[in-house]
DNA sequence: GTCTATATTCAGATAGAC
DNA sequence: GTCTATCTGAATATAGAC
């Protein structure tokens, strides 16, 4: 049997959820501990600071990362479609943990910001790889930056992926 | 000889530069006020809350847009390349104006939203309408948005642009 | 229109009981 | 490991002098 999500764990749902729906001005410890079911002395027991929790947060999301990337490497629809499906906000744990990240990478955060960069190049260097194109890849990226942009922004539009499908596959 | 800067226009430009430099979180009241070279008080003279700064800024930026609209119809180099050069940040008011306004949109405010809604369906209607394609502004306007993104995050890369130049061109 | 001073509320963090 | 109580400083906002 799976076992009880850990109140650590918890706790940094709880902060992802907030940053992803509300913000970092929203994402404070009370409101964090409050929607984790757990006291701000309990937070701050597993967390002694907000910059802890924010490194709690890309710690974890650099774990995810590894997993995901190994998922792309060997998906049966090939990387690409790989890449743009989970561009669009899935609602996966990772997306959260994603989006969660960029907030705070916003804040001129170096270890979000660097963790970011660095699972950004992870994909980049599966997609050239795949493709043998790096303009192609670097395109490919660029439109689920879009995908992604636009989900968290609430702008996206619900045809968005097929029109992107049908233009990748006028190319030679 | 060009008007100077009013009071009024140089506390919404701190707190553009704020939300762009540093996030919602960190552009208070205080630091605006700061960055403005006026006092808290002064500041508040002309926005009475936080909330009024926020309506101003989105406000000022509906009438940018509205000018940035018309450049893009109108631009030598045709609407795709206008709006992909100035995907990339220019540095220029409206793109701070732009990058601001998101900031806040991701904190749920409906105004900010909104606005950036109608912005962007008023560039993607004159990309499809120079396109006469949906799909392939849609996936433009997509590309634009990963640009937009990446520069705001600090994921910039700098041939970025020049890649998606080149795969457009490969496009029947 | 802009300032200083101040009130109020809230966020981050500590101490110590259980 | 989790709680309550509490301290400190910061953020928003008001009042009133200039």
């Amino acid at each position: 049997m799976p076992e009880e999500r850990s109140t650590r764990d918890r706790v940094l749902d709880a902060f992802e959820r907030l940053l992803v729906g509300a913000g970092s001005r929203a994402a404070t410890l009370d409101a964090v501990a409050a929607d984790a079911g757990v006291s701000k002395g309990g937070l701050l027991y597993h967390f002694h600071s907000r910059e802890a929790l924010v490194e709690g947060m890309v710690e974890r999301l650099r774990e995810q990362a590894r997993a995901d990337v190994a998922k792309m490497v060997s998906a049966p629809q090939g990387p690409v479609e790989f890449y743009l499906e989970t561009s669009v906000d899935s609602g996966s744990d990772f997306d959260r943990a994603l989006i969660a990240a960029s907030r705070i990478a916003q804040e001129n955060d170096a270890g979000a910001r660097t963790a970011l960069a660095d699972i950004r190049e992870a994909w980049f260097d599966v997609l050239n790889e795949h493709l043998g194109d790096i303009a192609l890849a670097r395109t490919i990226q660029l439109i689920g930056d879009g995908l992604y942009f636009d989900d968290t922004t609430g702008l996206a539009h619900p045809d968005a992926l097929t029109h992107v499908r049908e233009v990748l596959k006028r190319l030679p």
